[in-house]
DNA sequence: GTGAAAGCGCTAACAC
DNA sequence: GTGTTAGCGCTTTCAC
């Protein structure tokens, strides 16, 4: 990119400054430079001082492709995301500021797959980074089983499956039981669930609290009254509309997640159902849209900066070296806000 | 990385498959693999079936890192962000919707400086990934003016001085005018401001606005009422602690983002000051934490999804060589929740 | 239709 | 102390 005029000075050229510009205008050699820039020993102090100026005068910066192409290490933590929405933006930050003063920087990754999420989307941006790019991955809500890879990776939200890589969740089962405790403990016992990503232990695990506490309760299982949701507002929208407008349609919602809980929400307005009055719901996540909706959403609310802070805190072991559990559950808690209420009466 | 065993079979190794990988066991050249990988003219139909089946057995994916160092262009975006908080990863969340179906890849990228931001982050990021990994960059709330670099920039909330990038911004000056006139219309006239990073346009033009609105209504500006609070919690509380232990203190407070504005809410509290009865504060951004405060917070909301979406597209019509307006200006929101009031009586 | 050679920017080994 | 050589994984001429 950068070329050199015909009187031996760089041109101001638009391309990126390069240690080949550093070398020639310092007058030593590109080893010499890769040396200096890195701190490596062996620089006479005049050499040191003189390439260390040029590199300021140049605002030269090593490019991180070129040096991780060459180098084992790299020192940059990857996300891979399917895209960046409330869920995943959560758990960003939480890592981030677990991740500062680490020495690691963060690289999050959205391949963007046009038409919608594509399956396998984290198999072939790892491919794509690893070995390479990134020193680790933290992989969230996976569409496939991930490998063993090259590198160390910790999945939030897993996929099902045995054997796959170190995970971090919220504890789904106890969650999804307390949820459903609730809606029982006001009065309801048509009770419907919203299924959430077939292929995510979450959206299982959920299910499986949901009927543990209908039967604790003794509330006979209707199958009837669970659909499926994949965690999308959209997709739960017709699901949430044959429920609701079946003659003895459920007086309560529990919702795998808060977007297909927001998505009830939109159909019951729809419908001119009054929430909580006529119909309660409650979602899972508490991601911000649960608190802004209207009416406020009763939630799980799943420690999303803390779920993001230990899988990069196990990460960043895992590349220490370091054993870490194969299994994290942290606790969600129950939020109370305004989409629950008492049975209606006369149901 | 990975090793070919005496019986000429691929060995499993943990490393990364590689283009030679696939082209010795598809029993061609390293060339010709690229060529079918990426959809090139001149292959033999037999020959591109085989080494097909052999990246699909493989699993092979081409390294971003390798590509890109040869190649001019990656169709890969970088967002360069000092760290992931609430209000870039707001804006992450509309470039994210923004850029679906545009063919480009998103990548956000923080260096996370230790020991808090440090500045020139923006250049260093922008170096090491310019010209190799991403074909353009928009930068949130950066430090330093941006140089004209070898890639398009699009600057969210941009630094000030002449001549940086394009930028995309909410409109300062007016929303700060609105604010202040709220307060003022609920009979406050000791309206404090705690001013936010003074090295971005916005905390200027926000004091501007501030200051416009006092002037309008005859209010006599005191610089006694105006702080420092560097667009944080932890920088306002001091100034807040200062304001609000005066005798003289003011009734209302402008705060020039809502990070602030929390930290002014968190020091009326320790002081025992009730809000809004004893005290209104007003903040700027309507970041998600803004409706889970106590009280909730009032503020002028931007409209960050829409400010990274436009951003994200006034980057794409650069790279598509377009001509883009140098700035554009979205108008903000007043959002009124729970922390302003009244005067109190007898102020 | 295919492969040999060159080179993107950088760093690691090893001469000198 | 410093420079030469090699090579990371890939794409791009350009012969054959």
């Amino acid at each position: 990119m950068n070329t050199v005029g015909t009187d031996g000075t760089p041109s101001l050229s638009l391309g990126r400054v390069t240690i080949a510009d550093v070398a020639r205008e310092a007058g030593v050699s590109v080893p010499t430079v890769s040396k200096v820039v890195n701190g490596r020993y062996g620089v006479a102090p005049t050499t040191f001082k003189r390439v260390m100026e040029v590199v300021a005068a140049l605002g030269y910066e090593t490019s991180l492709v070129a040096a991780s192409l060459r180098r084992q290490q790299t020192n940059v933590i990857g996300i891979l995301v399917a895209e960046f929405e409330s869920f995943s933006v959560e758990l960003l930050k939480g890592i981030s500021s677990a991740a500062t003063g680490t020495g690691y920087e963060l690289l999050a990754y959205s391949a963007l797959a046009p038409g919608g999420v594509s399956p396998g989307w984290e198999r072939r941006s790892l491919s794509r980074l690893a070995g390479t790019l990134i020193d680790g991955a933290i992989i969230v809500t996976p569409t496939v089983l991930i490998p063993t890879t090259s590198i160390p990776v910790v999945a939030i939200d897993p996929h099902t499956g045995q054997a796959g890589p170190s995970a971090i969740d919220s504890d789904n089962v106890d969650a999804a039981r307390v949820a459903t405790r609730y809606l029982i403990e006001l009065g309801h016992r048509r009770i419907a669930h919203i299924r959430g990503r077939s292929d995510l232990t979450s959206a299982q695990l959920r299910e499986t609290g949901y009927r543990e506490s209908l039967e604790e309760a003794g509330i006979a299982f209707d199958p009837a009254l669970v659909r499926d949701g994949g965690y999308q507002a959209a997709l739960t929208a017709e699901a949430a509309r044959e429920l609701l407008t079946r003659q003895d349609r459920p007086t309560a919602v529990f919702a795998a997640n808060d977007m297909s809980a927001l998505g009830v929400l939109a159909v019951a307005h729809e419908l001119g159902l009054r929430v909580p009055q006529d119909l309660s719901v409650i979602g899972f996540d508490d991601v911000p849209e649960a608190a802004r909706s209207t009416p406020q959403l009763t939630t799980m609310a799943q420690p999303l900066h803390e779920l993001g802070a230990q899988a990069l805190r196990m990460l960043v072991d895992l590349l220490g070296g370091n054993e870490v559990p194969q299994q994290v559950l942290l606790p969600a808690e129950l939020v109370v806000r305004e989409s629950t209420g008492p049975v209606p009466l006369g149901s």
